[in-house]
DNA sequence: AGCACGCCGACT
DNA sequence: GTCGGCGTGCTC
């Protein structure tokens, strides 16, 4: 007998001899140790069971079965199978995405997990305290009912409601509804706003029924709710970030995905590139279950297909307790500039707006979006920028160790004594700028206290929840980040934000830039004016009379994708085509150019003018290997089996070639 | 992905 | 004369 076992590396399947006496053990969805290569050891799932013995391969035999009963189950081999089909990408790496990492042990620990005594799941706790749920106003009282209504003809209904609409209350009556019927919940919410806030509020309706599935947790405690997720004493609310779709469900009747416009559902390294939202769309769909996605600005796709009725569409205009919408005024810094008025980053009309809310002792935010990637040094005397050896970006600083690390390769140096260029030894920072804003800070409103999000502050959930809660206790009067300080964080007496530079967010090289601007703008203005407070914001650009910032000044989305949407559509991108980048990688940049015209010239063969490129992205090498990237245009109605059949039939063509050898080639299907 | 095998520089 | 640098090739 033999056994098609699928392992945590890029391919498929592999297939092993089963020793007679594990025949009867060596079932579909049970973990098997295997021997691979020289002496490598992994742990594997057994996809099936046959009597073909492979040709022309010595097989190896399996060496141990880990589980009496599978730890996989058909729904989830389903799933797996839909990623790997849909994101054009080898089984295994769904299977190594898919698996908490203490259950697909490496080397001796996979054997040695053979003879530990696997952990029953948790007893049940005598019930804690539940709260009983909180009426909802009419204003989502009626929401509620269009959602339900939506769902007798509508398996997907988008929830589009501003901000401090009160949207989680009616997540919360959803859940207890259907936790009632006895199905279970997933409530997926991007990475950064997976807070001890919305837990905590959570935990006080539904206690110990729901289970909470982070990325920073540790393997035993992930290996612990999975292993309760398939026991018959399951969480019937998960509360997640992206990778809990993969958990195993029983009985799922509704799936929330809340800030449904975030990037963050979208895995961009290592593959499987998914989308969490469109692939929890599918899981629920496997379960005819229901998806509602929350959001106060919807990416264009969900709205798209919303208005076009493929899904339910249910609007929450009302704020909660009627507050004010902030308002937003515009300064022009074009012309504070001309006038020199400008001290550094503030202009004068922000200096003044910020002062007086000090003086009524409220809190501010500063929104400062990062330049470039991530900060850098440079000589001051000639210029030069240390990169890394083997991939094309410039080293990232890392002032804590004074080291310079690639973000790729984790290649990692030392600052340099002394330039190589000139000798000269003196480098400056060109950080993310959140430092050069608390600077000019103390410098112009004396004794305000400040605190700093950004990717050097809150590296760890840990230190993002000081600093949030630090702010919360009014610890600071001004709160200076990035992207981070935008995700959904209630803070009562911040009464002004400041957006210190819309246009390094408008002037991005990227089809989604004013969709991606109108919507961190749009939340960044959204924490100005709690409680009552009517908030103020203050956007400074250079650009103050262009129409993106009078949409995103009036919050008017309906204008935004109006107009931008004009331009989707005559420059053929979505929602109006399906995307799919090919990527190949090869150590010799010339052959490499050679190769991706020879598959540029195969893929027109067939998809004809929708083939882009190839060209170099913008990151043209990383770990020694150049990089070259094709797009491909598919009209959104297109079948897209036949696009996968093709574009796979084409790579192995390629893959065949004799000077193809070192090729690598893969896809990004949806790309961000 | 990882990891062994393989071919060229600084050491006992 | 060896130890080890990381390039490259393969994994049932």
């Amino acid at each position: 007998m033999f056994a098609d076992i699928t392992l945590p590396i890029p391919f498929d399947s592999f297939t092993y001899l089963v020793p007679s006496d594990l025949e009867t053990r060596v079932m579909r969805g049970c973990r098997v140790v295997v021997p691979l290569g020289k002496n490598k050891i992994y742990t594997g799932v057994v996809l099936q069971t046959h009597n073909n013995a492979p040709q022309g391969v010595e097989i190896k035999a399996i060496m141990e079965v880990l589980d009496d009963h599978p730890v996989v189950n058909e729904q989830q081999f389903k799933f797996w199978q839909w990623i790997a089909h849909y994101y054009l990408c080898p089984l295994g790496d769904v299977m190594k995405a898919g698996l908490p990492g203490a259950m697909k042990p490496t080397d001796e620990r996979a054997l040695k997990e053979s003879t530990r005594k696997r952990k029953g799941s948790k007893a049940t706790l005598p019930p804690s305290s539940i709260s009983p749920l909180n009426p909802l106003n009419p204003a989502q009282q009626k929401a509620m009912d269009e959602i339900e209504a939506s769902f007798f003809d509508k398996n997907v209904t988008l929830l589009h409601g501003v901000t401090s609409s009160g949207k989680t209350e009616i997540y919360i009556h959803l859940i207890d509804k259907c936790l009632q019927q006895g199905k279970q919940v997933l409530y997926l919410l991007p990475e950064i706003a997976l807070t001890t806030q919305i837990t905590e509020r959570l935990q006080c309706f539904f206690g110990d029924k729901m289970g909470v599935y982070h990325s920073k947790f540790t393997d035993a405690q992930r290996l612990e709710i999975y292993q309760r997720q398939a026991s018959d004493q399951p969480y019937q609310l998960i509360l997640g970030v992206r990778s809990s779709i993969f958990l195993p469900f029983q009985n799922l009747g509704l799936v929330i995905v809340d800030e449904e416009h975030e990037q963050s559902y979208k895995q961009q390294e290592p593959s499987p590139r998914y989308h969490a939202r469109n692939a929890a769309i599918m899981l629920a769909h496997m379960f005819k279950a229901k998806t509602l996605m929350g959001t106060a600005t919807p990416s264009f796709e969900v709205y798209h297909w919303a208005r076009k009725d493929r899904y339910g569409y249910v609007q929450l205009t009302q704020r909660y307790r009627d507050m004010q919408l902030p308002t937003i005024e515009v300064v022009d810094t074009k012309e504070a500039k001309r006038k020199r008025l400008m001290k550094g980053l503030f202009s004068p009309r922000l200096i003044e707006v910020m002062r007086a809310a000090l003086e009524r002792k409220e809190q501010i935010i500063l929104f400062q979006n990062r330049r470039g990637f991530s900060s850098f040094i440079e000589c001051k005397t000639c210029g030069w920028v240390p990169r890394c050896p083997h991939c094309d970006v410039t080293l990232t600083l890392h002032k804590k160790t004074g080291t310079l690390t690639c973000h790729y390769c984790g290649y990692t140096t030392r600052i340099p004594e002394k330039c190589p260029a000139c000798e000269e030894n003196k480098f400056v920072d060109i950080g993310t700028g959140t430092e050069k804003v608390e600077e000019q800070i103390t410098q112009l409103f004396e004794g305000a206290t400040t605190l700093r999000m950004d990717l050097d502050t809150a590296t760890t959930r840990t230190q993002f929840e000081r600093i949030i809660s630090d702010f919360s206790a009014h610890k600071a009067d001004i709160l200076i980040g990035t992207q981070m300080v935008t995700k959904g964080l209630d803070f009562d007496r911040v009464s002004v934000v400041g957006i210190l530079d819309a246009d390094t967010m408008l002037n991005l090289p990227d089809f989604r830039s004013y969709e991606r601007a109108f919507q961190t703008l749009s939340q960044v203005a959204g924490r100005a004016g709690r409680n009552n407070t009517a908030g103020h914001v203050i956007l400074q650009t250079r650009s103050a009379d262009s129409d993106i910032i009078r949409q995103i000044t009036q919050a008017d989305y309906w204008q935004m994708f109006y107009t931008q949407m004009t331009e989707r559509q005559m420059f053929h991108y979505p929602p109006f085509r399906r995307l799919i980048y090919v990527f190949l990688r090869h150590k010799d940049d010339k052959l490499l150019d050679h190769l991706a015209d020879e598959m540029a010239t195969r893929l027109r063969a067939v998809f004809g003018e929708r083939v882009l490129g190839p060209d170099r992205p913008p990151v043209a090498r990383i770990h020694s290997l150049y990089i070259r990237k094709m797009m491909l245009k598919i009209e959104s109605h297109a079948n897209t089996d036949n696009v996968r059949q093709h574009l796979l039939a084409i790579q192995q063509q390629m893959l065949a070639m004799p000077i193809a050898k070192n090729l690598n080639i893969y896809y990004d299907v949806d790309p961000l």
